[in-house]
DNA sequence: AAGGAGACCAACCGCGTCTCT
DNA sequence: TAGAGACGCGGTTGGTCTCCT
């Protein structure tokens, strides 16, 4: 059974399609009585003709009071960036980490910008940034480790293991990259782009290659459990 | 000005998990 | 403990808007 029933269709009894301006109404004013949860009784206590799940549905995608408006800021950006390089399409738990941003929104930013290895022009900052500073830190880290072995030749006392050593820069970095967000913050992304592609040393091209997986992370169908490590693992 | 392509977004669907009886 | 219903999540679709040629 299907047919029109205003802007909509009617199918099994339940209305399809695009909500009325009454149908949100009535549905806000219902969450408000009621509270959220139960959305199965929506229908019946309000005389809605939309099933539980859509009602659920237009409540926290679109008629939630705390939901954020307009467009994804760079910071924002960024964080998607790292928690799906962090825990893949886990859509709402991402969302979590983005106040007034919806699970929903947070999927369709990540398929129109970079599904399909399609990075914006910010994101191509951000990643020369990300790299440049990575590069510096590294320098910085091996500069103080060479002159702290040094040191420690001239006290002749013990110079830390290979293992120890490479430990260490690991934290380093993982530090670094959680902090990724904050560094950005309030940023337009103005730094200087080393991403020319003729300038890319053999080193530059195997980052952006790390780069290119988390961008593709989609189409390596890889199973991530709860414990599943961030991609620069 | 018109048409095509791509971006954006609301909404639906299917399936897995949770909760209650 | 098992089954049913409710709920939540990720994938997908389709309509509208915007920009470019």
């Amino acid at each position: 059974m299907e047919g029109q029933y205003g802007w909509g269709t009617l199918e099994d009894g339940w209305r399809k399609g695009p909500w009325t301006p009454q149908e949100d109404k009535l549905l806000t004013e219902h969450v408000k009585l009621h509270g959220e949860g139960r959305w199965n009784c929506v229908s019946r206590l309000t005389g809605l003709k939309r099933s539980g799940k859509s009602c659920r549905l237009r409540w926290v995608n679109y008629l939630r009071p705390d939901l954020k408006r307009g467009k994804i800021t760079p910071h924002e950006e960024t964080i998607i960036l790292e928690l799906h390089a962090k825990w893949g399409n886990r859509w709402s738990t991402i969302a979590r980490s983005l106040p007034g941003r919806t699970d929903n929104e947070v999927k369709n930013y990540w398929r129109t910008h970079f599904k399909k290895g399609k990075p914006t022009k910010n994101i191509e900052r951000a990643r020369a940034r990300f790299f440049k500073q990575q590069q510096e830190q590294k320098q910085k880290q091996q500069q103080q480790l060479l002159l702290q072995q040094q040191q420690q030749q001239q006290c002749q006392l013990e110079v830390p293991q290979f293992e120890e050593i490479v430990i260490a820069q690991e934290m380093q970095e993982m530090t670094y990259i959680y902090n990724m967000p904050y560094m950005f913050q309030g940023e337009e992304f103005t730094g200087n782009s080393t991403a020319s592609s003729d300038e890319k040393s053999s080193d530059d091209e195997a980052y952006y290659a790390t780069w290119e997986n988390l961008w593709n992370l989609d189409d390596l169908g890889l199973d991530m459990g709860d414990e599943a490590l961030p991609f620069y693992y």
